[in-house]
DNA sequence: TATTGTTATACTCTATAACTATA
DNA sequence: TATAGTTATAGAGTATAACAATA
């Protein structure tokens, strides 16, 4: 309501404070969805990554990712106890695991599938079908212009406060 | 590249994903602008709100902002100890103090204003003026569907791995 | 007895770095 | 000697809950 001065779309916000308050309500969202299907936001993410691009070694996907080898250990590991992904072992390189999703981990690639359409369904409930277009094709060219690799978006960094 | 159907506006992403990948980047390249000002997010957030409605106890900023009061506390003392804002005596109930900036805090809050704008700027570069109305505007008529609250938007929650 | 602000404590999450096995 | 994966450890950030002062 009471802004500075209206410089090109200003007023009550500002689109980069809208991209940050929705990003995070979105986010939100889309974590509380998939928790029914028993996956966190990262897991969600190996799994469309691996279905996309299989038989990498560990390493090529926590740099991917952005996730330290350590952290991303642990994330493989609950994977494959539920019997979600596979490690074959490495050719030739002994040392190296080729990561695969198993017939599960297929399946429930499209349940997840489903929740994002859903979920991408209720974020834009206010919009006809030609603004969601329109929204999707200039938020799609302010990611280009900014660098930002599709597939894959880094985990949010908590903002410190000391 | 490689995705399911195309809905309404599919194809490489979806506008959850969109979102939540931009305002991710958003908020990260907005803490490193602040941070020149030896600012952060918190509190960025929490001069604002002092700017916006000044006066009120402690307990009432920490709940808009969603912050347990312990945390608040030390939020408070760093900017107190700036000389950015100060703690004024209640009245009449000496238990609490009421918030308000001081002259530094009002022009450090000037020098935050440009940074905004500067930011919003950088991040729309890809967008004609026209275009970028109009993604403002769509982006919040999402953001009032979805009963975001103007103003504030919670520091991003951690999506946890194990 | 309830409430404001504060301090103390415990817990989660994360990354850095030591370790092993292959190369 | 260097690299893939793993494990151990320490640090930062967070919230819950105990505490003191005022109502």
């Amino acid at each position: 309501m009471s802004e500075t001065g209206d410089g090109p779309g200003r007023s009550s916000g500002g689109v980069a404070f809208l991209l940050a308050q929705l990003g995070a309500h979105a986010a939100a969202l889309f974590a509380e969805r998939i928790a029914r299907l028993d996956l966190t936001p990262a897991q969600a993410g190996l799994l469309r990554m691996i279905a996309v691009t299989p038989g990498l070694s560990q390493q090529a996907y926590a740099k991917r990712l952005g996730t330290p080898p350590s952290r991303f250990v642990i994330l493989v590991d609950a994977m494959q106890d539920r019997g979600l992904i596979e490690r074959r072992p490495g050719q030739p390189d002994r040392r190296s695991y080729a990561l695969h999703l198993t017939e599960a981990g297929q399946h429930l690639l499209r349940q997840l599938g489903a929740v994002g359409k859903a979920h991408d369904d209720d974020l834009c409930a206010a919009l006809t079908l030609e603004e969601r277009v329109t929204l999707r094709e200039l938020l799609t060219r302010v990611a280009q212009q900014q660098n930002l690799t599709a597939g894959v978006h880094p985990g949010y960094r908590q903002p410190s406060d000391t």
